[in-house]
DNA sequence: GTGAAAGCGCTAACAA
DNA sequence: TTGTTAGCGCTTTCAC
């Protein structure tokens, strides 16, 4: 049995109310009953209970994170920088892997909400996710990452961080139109996924900009798989109209496409340039390494976490809208067309 | 405010012992009271506190897993599957990145503790871990993932689950021997960290077998970078004695041997052979895609959870010891010395 | 089958 | 500065 507040009090001959006065720091006690009581809690190897005191406070100083897969290097990446904020401020967190299904994320957050968890940071980005709505309507503490949720009334404190993703969608497309493509095709994730949107929308922008016509037979959905990046990039140089460029939704989907003009003896960036998006370790890796979107991962984890504590710390401020910006990052991926 | 178990027991006109007894699925309630208060919930939208119960019942359902840093894919792999298995008996999983830091180590686990966290799995190895040996004193649920201690009496119920990395270890020398390797460096993570011993040991066992000496200038230790990994590689294959081919400890090392290779001109696996270690989503990507030893993260992860969650339920059985097995992958980063 | 009441180990008024 | 006491929202005897 471990020791509880009592045994203190017994063993420094206070009150309980003492012994907790001292636990928490406050400075109404005097030096010498002080010394005592943090003398018998030595001695006791007393732990206080915090699931005791959190039944008064409601406080557990646990966060709790949502993302589609921890194995996915983007998204362990932001994983990295949560639990860092998080652990700077003495908080911990509970990791959640959604995988993209509004149902288990749904029974993730009411087996949070019974835990007490102190607030949420959701980075699993489904478009019109219901189950952001009720966090958001019932006032959880919440920090949505790397998405949007359309029609929050202002009022609420429910920040937001997210990427330039059109912003990187334009920029990876004309780096491309300006090696000198003009036969561009887009493999992008799921269109539920809100950075899809933003992504196809920067890539329009650049082509018209440029003025190059948009061919929706060249714009094509998916899963974040390598496979799907595969089958796809298979599916789209068999094809009459080959490009001369892929632009890839995310990193994992540039390695598939890596993988098919590999496997149908293409030279990348000879026969095909490709670029990626996110800059995770594996397009430093890839063969050859990928030219991609930099994003600022762990920077906008540890963000959030800091946000969101800060604000169960007090901070009344309105809610803020954060938008950290992409990078083209060249490697050996793409070139000037033959 | 929440409405509370009172709440509902007034609005189904039953007493909270009532309450209580369907929340908990007791058998002893009448099929009508049942219906009523079922009823009650569902109209007062009813979530139980769980910080409550545990404060009788001492289960907060949370599991807590320390490991080296979720960044590395050999640990998120890890982490997914002690998050699905958790998942799947309704438990949830605090992630806490050690750095391989036995002070922060420290300070998590004393966080933990104050929080009431169900059970451990410590899955960063460091050797002679002095938080452990308390864990374990303590008589703390815990499972050892990836690591051992020395010691453990058998009476604890303190399950460890290994890979065999000996026979790993054996498993790469080996190929390279049969490739006709004679000269093959090694190049290690820390010596404090167990697993790097055990492939040293087979590493030495393999050449033994073969009948070749082992030269200890030939064995290397240092950290699991990429950047650790290229300079120690550049080092290596400068000197005089240049090696024919490289076990690396793990395919981050073997990666950085890799970019070594590449800058200074090298072909692999025309002149140079590397082996990686774990056989991540990296040791698929890398260019040349690496020969390397396959270890069961995600089955480990999963199992290790299981296990603690069905001693937490109360399996009594005495402290297991799962060893998985480890197999060599052969990809292009190995061929005959020229 | 159901209820009353005593905790679980703390925090936070309120008194002294 | 310190102590007393009433909760926090549940679970769990023990009666009935």
């Amino acid at each position: 049995m471990p020791a509880t507040i009592y045994d203190v009090a017994k063993k420094a001959g206070v009150s309980i109310a003492t012994v907790s006065r001292v636990l928490n720091k406050k400075d109404n006690v005097s030096e010498e009953t002080k010394q005592r009581v943090m003398d018998a809690i030595e001695e006791l190897n007393y732990v206080p209970n915090m699931i005791a005191s959190a039944l008064m406070t409601k406080k557990m100083s646990t966060l709790s994170l949502l993302i589609p897969d921890v194995i996915n290097p983007f998204f362990s990446e932001i994983a990295r920088g949560v639990e860092d904020a998080a652990n700077n401020y003495n908080y911990n967190v509970i990791v959640c892997n959604t995988d993209y299904d509004l149902k288990k994320e749904a029974v993730y957050l009411n087996l949070l909400k019974q835990k007490s968890v102190d607030g949420f940071i959701v980075a699993s980005a489904i478009y019109n996710d219901k189950n952001v709505y009720d966090l958001i309507k019932q006032d959880y503490p919440l920090v949505l990452l790397g998405r949007e949720i359309d029609g929050i009334e202002k009022n609420t404190r429910t920040d937001v961080i997210v990427s330039n993703d059109i912003c990187g969608g334009y920029q990876a497309t004309k780096h491309l139109i300006e090696l000198g493509h003009r036969k561009i095709d887009l493999i992008l994730g799921p269109k539920e996924i809100k950075v899809n949107r933003d992504r196809e929308k920067g890539y329009r922008k650049a082509l018209r900009d440029h003025g190059i016509a948009v061919d929706k037979n060249r714009i094509h959905n998916g899963r974040f798989k390598i496979e799907f990046g595969c089958s796809k990039a298979l599916e789209i140089l068999r094809k009459k109209e080959q490009p001369t460029a892929i632009f890839a939704g995310n990193d994992i989907i540039a390695i598939g496409v890596l993988r098919a003009a590999k496997s149908l003896g293409y030279d990348v960036p000879g026969d095909l340039s490709v670029v990626g998006y996110d800059n995770t370790i594996l397009a430093e890796i890839a063969d050859p390494p990928l030219t991609t979107i930099n994003q600022q991962m762990y920077k906008m984890g540890y963000m959030a976490a800091e946000m969101l504590i800060k604000r169960l710390k007090g901070d009344k401020k309105p809610a803020q809208r954060v938008i950290f910006e992409t990078k083209l990052v060249v490697r050996k991926s793409t070139a000037k067309p033959r």
